[in-house]
DNA sequence: TAAATGTGTGTGTGCGGGCACATAAATATT
DNA sequence: AATATTTATGTGCCCGCACACACACATTTA
């Protein structure tokens, strides 16, 4: 058992060169005889060379700039997370030549994405990290980054189009399907299920709608429908007495109201709401790890929320730049971050001790 | 905003003295005045310095001998995860120096892991990597760990006593608190909820015991008791007939049973006695994502699956050790990992790829 | 035919940290 | 005061890789 460590100086021994053509050979620079090159090349197979990533790394003692172009977190606390996430990811891999430059923009305001996103292409950063909630003004930017050669990962939200180095986020449509499940699960008798989109405006968020297609399926596919009535409504809290006219009118018309599937971040409304009016046997299930909803959730208000680990997304769209730009790695195309169930019981597994660490087998 | 990257040497030169000197004071090397120690250690603080660990492993070439005492995933499949989680991080950690003996015993012999760990601390390895299922074997070879210096970390199995470098695993009563409550959110009705301990000796494994309380506690402390009756049965399979006489015995004799909570990997058999019978409506709670669990799960034979991320358990245990070998890092002395609730609807994000990573902010 | 260009190969240096060794300064011993 | 010993500090090299540079030899061009 030799687990010898093959270096380049190893194969350059073995094929009586030195070490520089074998570097030449590696990285195809050419300058190599077709003949030293071939001996070379099937030495490196042989031995089954693999490069010091560390040595490479610290050699070239580039410092990577790149760009996170993300909402502000002040308009809708749900970027809170990310924006952690980034940061941490900044701080553990500073040492490999990272530096992360933020262009924080309000995700209720296109021109301020637009703003950002220009000054972030004049800046010309070695990689981007973004969350493309505009899908139609991110486009053109997608396309200059393709032609400047910048490789960008998107995260929460996924645009298929102008193929991004990477993308990491959640599957929406199997998290409704999920959720239907979990519905399901907890309700035996016969009910009315209510999908309830908060504050987005549906037309441009396609993920709410993947999201609801994702919750029908669940009752389709499991031949439920004459079981469970499934109904759906749009609030938004700009006009907060028309959100608690709109909400009040679907409860008390629907009397046999079992559950309520909010697809956006803000289910601690809907839980509030319910508290106020006493309401205790409508059992509701969400999204994300937010101060609110969890509050809601260590009361029983909410049975179940769906992590989206967002503080995940932001640590990992750095990690694989990272691993892109430092270590030359293959990065995948996609990467799903579990869809994770969270109850009062394990939440404090999810909720994060600032030095929990992502770890990724 | 000067992001400068801190060395050494630029810690000498504000000090005005040698690289050598700052080194010293880094490593406590001593031969430095108090004065200049100070000094140095001011700038130090000020500049906020941070080692290069790349350049730090690099340097130093070691090669580090990690020993893994672990079972044999022929007697119980249970194992193999751990195993794929080593070997997984021995591939990702090689470059850093890091090389993992196995040493596997028959975890039904307790003769094998005393002669594998014997064996194990003669040939002195940097640093051990053990799940201690054997509590009173495994005593007085951490005293002996202990005095030659040789860091341990224990996964899966805790053990308080001589405490280790690090602990991973889960925690065995609040997953046992948390198949209560999914039973409860899944049981509206009053019904008999019924424990069963299958193939582990229970004076012996303080872990299933753990899982019990938790899960009864779950029931008393809701104030649940005199909705749910909690039964409890020991079954071995090593004895097929008995196993099924007395599964059959206390099925027949609780005809309001809701739910079976299988506190061990064995939920599959539960799942085929079932539905060899042709009982449907009993939910079956369980442990880890084995192949044939999953089956079940995908059946929709079993509700959901405790994941106890055994692959992720090895992976960290070796993580661990090499940050603290090679990186001198400080590491968490106990790492929970988090009480993944599995369905049918997610369990793909969690059976993996081969190529997950394991990420940890 | 000399000079310019091209090709194939070897050598040297630096990245940041760690450590062995060399050397200088201070103190102790005779 | 001369020598020995301890203490404090500086220097140089290695780790593996990347890349600039040097150089020898072959081929083309003026």
């Amino acid at each position: 058992m030799k687990n010898k460590i093959v270096r380049i100086k190893d194969i350059a021994e073995k094929a009586k060169v030195s070490t520089g053509t074998v570097d030449r050979v590696l990285h195809k620079r050419g300058r190599v005889s077709k003949k030293v090159e071939e001996k070379i090349l099937k030495i490196i197979e042989e031995m089954d060379y693999e490069p010091n990533l560390m040595a490479r790394a610290l050699g070239s003692n580039k410092v990577y700039q790149i760009a996170a172009l993300i909402p502000d977190h002040k308009s809708d606390s749900y970027w809170y997370a990310p924006k952690a996430g980034i940061e941490k990811a900044e701080k553990d891999l500073k040492q490999y030549g990272i530096s992360v430059q933020q262009y924080v923009f309000d995700p209720y305001d296109v021109a301020s994405f637009i703003k950002n996103a220009n000054q972030l292409t004049k800046d010309k950063p070695d990689g981007i990290i973004l969350s493309p909630i505009f899908y139609r003004e991110t486009l053109p930017f997608f396309e200059k980054w393709k032609t400047a050669g910048i490789p960008f990962v998107l995260f929460n939200t996924q645009i298929t189009e102008y193929e991004p180095l990477s993308y990491i986020g959640q599957d929406s449509y199997q998290s409704g399907f999920l959720a239907g499940k979990l519905i399901h699960y907890g309700q035996s008798e016969p009910c009315s299920v209510l999908i309830a989109h908060i504050d987005e405006e549906i037309s441009n968020a396609a993920h709410l709608l993947k999201k609801e297609h994702g919750f029908r399926n669940y009752f389709s596919q499991n031949s439920l429908e004459h079981q469970y009535k499934i109904l759906r409504i749009e609030l938004n809290r700009s006009n907060a007495a028309l959100f608690i006219t709109q909400l009040d009118a679907i409860i008390d018309s629907t009397p046999d109201m079992g559950s309520i599937f909010v697809t956006t971040s803000k289910a601690h409304e809907i839980a509030r709401h319910l508290e106020q009016r006493h309401i205790k046997h409508i059992k509701i299930i969400g999204y994300d790890l937010l101060p609110p909803n969890l509050h809601f959730l260590n009361k029983g208000a909410i049975s179940f929320l769906i992590n989206q680990n967002p503080k995940g997304q932001g640590y990992w769209g750095i990690y694989q730049l990272t691993d892109h730009l430092v270590f030359k790695k293959e990065v995948p195309i996609i990467k799903y971050l579990p869809l994770d169930i969270v109850t009062k019981e394990n939440v404090n597994y999810y909720t994060d001790d600032e030095d929990t660490v992502y770890l990724d087998i």
